[in-house]
DNA sequence: ACTTGTGAAGCTGTTCACAGCG
DNA sequence: CGCTGTGAACAGCTTCACAAGT
């Protein structure tokens, strides 16, 4: 659904779903798991549990992709990290810059999980002085005035915004003014970019609220005796809830 | 971001649909701080604005709780704050766990966000023995040892993984054991509940690698094709070419 | 006149079940 | 045989557009 270019009129590109897309890292991430067993092959099934989904979901994802199983076999390991890291365009280097280095930028400025997919910090910019020259994750802290400069020497299209909310709309604005076409947001608050900006967001209190809203469900289904809410009655046994699933989009407007 | 539940027809929680439970943090969000500017009422459309959705789905999320507008004048805030509140759960206390004290952990523990909304940190656990007895964010860190016992004598229903990959299957069996039955989980691994527990997991490279995809997708604007990409090398692209918006991903329109 | 609340239509994503092929 | 790939049915979510209230 991503590919653009149609507004109203039907999408009916050769687009990848949007929840096909957001599965993507996840069955790499397995895959690279087998691929570090030498594993050689994986069927739809086996492949499917590693990565927390149901099989038939894993097939038709992969079918997007094109036919790169094989029919009473499976998978080749090696042939699909190829595959799935060049769609994810994970076979080019992507410069990042993150913004905000408080604990959060710290600890993102630390994620292995970054450098180990393609995406290099480029840079790590604060606004506050004091830190400034100070290196975290042994790379040194620019201060925000150098923002601009910072993105154009070094082509940088992806932001990582883990700056305190107040702050988070005028970064956000520098950014894209510099060139920035993707962000990452981190702060508790919705941001306002012009089309053909993506924003992704995430955000913690907003994720334990939600489990907060099924904990609560939980509590009531059992104790329903002094329930406020009218509600519930028979409440049906559910069923399992394994791992990680599909998620909510999370790509915003302008 | 991401969803737990899995493998299930999508219980629809007490009617309310989980795209919309996702969405009302988001509200409260918006009418917090229209309450904090005691403003008194709002119409779908500004609040819509507010969060970063459009006015149709806001009216109809709400329609899922009842009819808390009045036609031809809109939303009283400190009435929907309320409504939204009790509906997730927020007018209780929510003692929470984390569990894994660097970089993030630390991060999550000093998150104001959580406080502000019937979160209360109730321990820190960490692993390393070096680590207890320090303070983070004014609470003492405590070693995994006593994980059940703070369970237990906290009754905690909520923990927060934010350990290595590694130990994250651990931790979240033992927190289940223990008696938790909500799970966020900010380790890049699929954790495996019985029945019965929610897991939600935060995956920061996985944000960013659908970020990458849909950044590659606006590069490769004409050539649709599925060329042969240059393995190796240095690309480096982004040419900042901002003025004809091909238009890209963009989910809706303004 | 103004804005909510909501059937209905349209779209996206998931699951089923089996044809197709190694 | 086993397993992939996929049309078709199904389910859930979003958007539309207007009736219903104030």
């Amino acid at each position: 659904m991503a590919t653009g270019r149609t507004h109203r009129p039907a999408t009916r590109s050769r687009g990848i779903p949007e929840a096909t897309v957001a599965r993507l890292p996840l069955y790499l991430r397995a895959l690279t798991a087998l691929s570090e067993r030498s594993v050689p092959t994986v069927s739809s099934e086996e492949l499917a549990a590693a990565a927390g989904v149901n099989s038939a979901k894993l097939r038709k994802d992969f079918s997007y992709l094109g036919s790169y199983g094989t029919r009473g076999v499976g998978y080749d390991v090696e042939y699909l990290v190829y595959q799935i890291s060049r769609e994810l365009g994970l076979t080019q280097d992507w410069p990042v810059v993150i913004v905000g280095i408080g604990n959060l930028g710290a600890a993102l400025a630390n994620y292995g999980g970054f450098a180990s997919r393609g995406f290099r910090v480029a840079a790590l910019i604060d606004a506050d002085p004091a830190m400034a020259g100070k290196p975290v994750a042994g790379i040194p802290v620019q201060h925000t005035d150098e923002l601009e400069a910072i993105i154009r020497d070094n082509g940088v299209s992806i932001g990582v915004i883990a700056t305190p909310a107040g702050a988070a709309q005028q970064v956000c604005d520098r950014l894209v003014a510099a060139g920035v076409t993707s962000i990452l947001n981190f702060a508790p608050t919705v941001l306002n970019v012009p089309e053909g900006v993506d924003v992704r967001k995430v955000d913690l209190s907003i994720e334990l609220q939600i489990l907060a809203f099924h904990e609560q469900r939980k509590a009531g289904e059992e104790a329903a005796a002094e329930g406020p809410l009218p509600a519930a009655g028979a409440a049906r046994k559910r069923s399992a809830d394994q791992g990680p699933d599909g998620d909510v989009p999370a790509v915003m407007p302008a």
